[in-house]
This record gives structure tokens, sequence and C-alpha cells, in this order.
DNA sequence: GTTTCACAGTGGGATAAAGTACAATTGTAG
DNA sequence: CTACAATTGTACTTTATCCCACTGTGAAAC
């Protein structure tokens, strides 16, 4: 389970260290790809193969298959972590997601997500006012 | 599997080298045809048989069927890739897509896509602006 | 409380490969 | 036979990847 927020820099080769504590998780290989929210979100490979063969079975056919597909495959690059536990983000995924020097690292149950430090200040402070709100919905699925 | 989005330069000559990613997938005999939505695929012969055999049974029954097989199969091209990785794009492809100097070139699991700068720009944002369709589908698979 | 050791995180430099532009050779047409 | 065009091959430049070294922080032991 990844857990925990980091704010580590993003050098002028694009390279981002990843927290000592999700190295062994993540392994050697990862996949980076566009998310939610204008994060990037970033897996192992373990949990990144259930995705991609339903992915592989979605039809030409269909528009919106064609857009998901492109979306999350044509965003997607597979990284190998190097020997310091650093990846290297590519150039539209820092730009998709506004990447500056300093980059909020999360994480998310069995990804870890990447954020502009702002957008997730201002993302995570909007979270809190609606935090009885968010209570009552948790309460509502048996959560709390 | 193919992923991944580059940005490479058709030269004066109509070629366009395929990103070094990409080259033992796609081996030395590849298909370049009309792609959907102003775009060109472009498949390796293994990958290209199957989804010609799919065409040949859609042009069966309807003349929809028969319409849209002629559309990507009469523009279809066999090409060898050259002993430094690159293709070349015959004039009636460079102008159905539209292509310029700079080609977006992305990876979508079987094909590679070959795309205009600005069209695809502008795909890939508008489709960002249905986030909540788009997180449907994530959903669905299980990514989130 | 102080000192030392170790590892996480960051930066820079060297080497190799990828991408693009240039040049040469072959084929075809006039 | 000559000239032009097209295609293949070669070379150079730029970008990316890998490796090593440094700094700062945290922990542990004396």
């Amino acid at each position: 389970m990844l857990i925990g927020e980091y704010r580590h820099t993003l050098d002028d080769k694009n390279r981002l260290s990843l927290p000592a504590k999700f190295r062994k998780e993540m392994g050697k290989k990862i996949i980076i790809t566009r998310g939610l929210d204008q994060c990037l979100f970033v897996y192992p490979m373990s949990e990144w193969k259930k995705f991609s063969e339903q992915l592989a079975n979605l039809s030409i056919g269909s528009a919106e298959g064609r857009a998901f597909s492109r979306a999350i495959l044509g965003g997607a690059t597979e990284i190998d972590v190097d020997a310091s536990g650093r990846v290297l983000v590519g150039d539209h995924l820092k730009s998709y997601a506004q990447l500056g020097t300093k980059v909020v690292v999360a994480g998310i149950h069995n990804r870890v997500e990447l954020w502009n430090e702002d957008l997730w200040n201002k993302y995570t402070s909007s979270v809190e006012k609606e935090a009885n709100v968010l209570a009552q919905k948790l309460a509502d699925i048996g959560m709390i």
C-alpha cells in the first residue's frame, strides 16, 4: 500500500526521485500516464498489466474508445527507474500536469500521483472545506 | 505494447524516423493507411493481417462497411523501414492527415498513429474536457 | 550531549545513441 | 547521352541516458 505525501524537486533534466519508501513497491519498471484533475498517475508494472489487457480489447469502431485509448496509451510512457531511484518525466506529461521545480509526490493505494505544488494545495484545501460533506458520503457507504 | 507520444520531423523527402522505442516491435515491414479522425495508422505486418481480415468481413454486408474498408484498404501502402529506422509517407496520405514538418507520433497498443501537431493538440484537449467520462472509463477498468 | 556513520536526495559531467540534414549514386525520361 | 528526380546511404549535431560525486539530514552509539 502506497501512502504518504512528499515534496521533491524535478531537476532541469526532468528527473524526479521517488521517495525511498515507495521504491520497493514500485520496482524497476514503471508507467507514467495522464491522470485526472491535472495530475500524473504512476503505476508499477504489475498493476499496469491488469489495465493494459482491458485497454487492448477496446473497439476501434467507437469514437469514445479511440479517444480513451489515445488519452491513456498515447500519454503513457514506460520508464526504467535509475540507480538512484529516479524516474524521467516526458515533456508532454510535464506540461499536462503543469509541473514546475517542486512536485508533490503522493501515494494513493496502488499508484503514485505527481502534482504541481500549487494545484495540490488548492485541491486539498478545497477538499478539506468539504470535509463534512465527504464524511457524510463516507458514512452513507458505511465506511465510518 | 506500443505506448508513448513523440514529436518528430517529416523531412523534405517525406521520410519520418520512428521513435527508437517502437522500432523493435514494428519490424522491417509496415503498413501505413488512412486512419480515423484525420490521422494515419501505422501497423506492423503481423497486426495488419488481423486488422485487414476484420475489414474484409465488414465489407460483405453493408454499403457503409464497403465504403469504410475501401477508404482504409485503398489508402494502404506497404513500406520498408530503412536502415536508420525511417519510413516513407506517400503524398496522398500526407495530405489526408494534413501533415506538416512537425508530426506527432503516438503509440496506441497495437498500432502507431501519425498526427498533424495542431489537430492532435485540439483532439487531446477536447478529450480532457470530458473528465467525467474519462473518470468513469478509468473506474470501469479498475485504474482508479 | 556530541560525534560519527549511513543513506536519501540532488546536481553535474561524460558517453553513447537518436534524429536530422546533407551528399552521392542510381534509375528514368527526354 | 545528358539532365533531373528519386531514393538510399553517410555524417554530423543535438539530445538523452547513465554514472559518479557531493550535501544535508536523520539516526545511533559512545
